[in-house]
DNA sequence: GTAATAATGGACCATTCGGTCCTTTATGTG
DNA sequence: CACATAAAGGACCGAATGGTCCATTATTAC
């Protein structure tokens, strides 16, 4: 035997996330990443292939973590999950928005495993949309449609926390969308 | 006299516009714009102070352009001039979404004078918009927090558009989105 | 303690970056 | 034609980039 890791691949990860999610693939250096993770560049080499895969390692990690949460699996299904889900907006690991809308941006210049993530992800959620709208709801026609307005509506305000607006205001806004679809305004 | 210059300022920006929306302001290296506007790098940095300056009034130009088309402030103000203002995320100058939203995903790195042009324009956006709610529903309260919803969904949909959906299914979703608002669902 | 092992630290590399500057070339005026 | 002027072409620069490689150091098993 010899030396023993200083780090856990999740603790890289897990440092490298709020990096590459504040500035993206591109403009993310690997000096940044020294600096975030504490760990050497050969170090990092010698865990990831290139700077590319520990990208795409990142964001699957996040939705791993993220998806763990549940918000959209608890039962019972319905509104209240659905509120959750935009809540999810507010941000984790210490960043604010969403890591994936975040991304889609340069989702043409990211490395192909990202991008099969995120559709992947993106799928996923329209599904879990779906199934608790229906909970919500009943079985209706449109809730595919609306399911596809959700996520839309998603990724307006995680791209809008980039603006830095206050937790109220964008509170304020998820309750208002909620009273839309609800059928209550 | 001397020789004259072989490009127009605006010639330069409608062609570098494309590029900067696609890749962003750190993505785009000054060798991309010299191929896409056809103009060496010593007549970039005659005209423009540096690579930001260029980014910067492209992305002025572009408000110039696309507010100059009237989609908000066509008479009689009403729903018709909100659904118009959805369309703009079909996209221009060849792209799809929009340049701006494209671009808040890196505004904290951007150029000051870029983000006050986005906020700005944001805040502009937002007054036509309650203005034209308030002739199509009435001086109601929640027009000004429609208005923040319709804003909301135009980045999602924008942003989306990165992911290369086709046309009608984004028509689809803009109508489903009207029809909410307009509260005929 | 000693040898084996494996990770760390950091020198090093070619390439590309944004940006500057000087020479060449083309266009204008008389 | 000759001169003046201004833009185009492109060599050039230091800095930063992503990535490689090796010597050093720390930790294990015996």
């Amino acid at each position: 035997m010899g030396r023993r890791k200083l780090f856990t691949r999740e603790d890289v990860l897990d440092k490298a996330i709020p990096v590459f999610w504040k500035h993206g693939l591109a403009e993310t250096s690997v000096q940044d990443l020294e600096q975030a993770t504490g760990v050497r560049k050969s170090g990092l080499y010698t865990e990831f292939k290139d700077k590319e895969d520990l990208f795409v390692e990142s964001l699957r990690r996040y939705f791993d973590v993220l998806m763990a949460g549940g918000y959209l699996t608890k039962q019972p299904l319905g509104w209240t999950n659905v509120e959750s889900f935009l809540k999810v907006c507010y941000g984790s690991w210490g960043q604010k928005g969403c890591f994936s809308v975040n991304s889609m941006r340069e989702f043409a210049d990211l490395p192909p495993k990202a991008r099969q993530i995120m559709v992947g992800s993106v799928m996923k959620h329209h599904q879990l949309l779906i199934d608790n709208l229906a909970a919500a709801r009943g079985a209706r026609d449109d809730n595919d449609s609306l399911a596809g307005l959700v996520i839309t509506f998603f990724s307006g305000i995680s791209l809008e926390q980039n603006l830095g607006p206050d937790r109220a205001r964008i509170t304020k806004k998820i309750d208002a969308f909620m009273q839309l679809i609800r059928g209550k305004g």
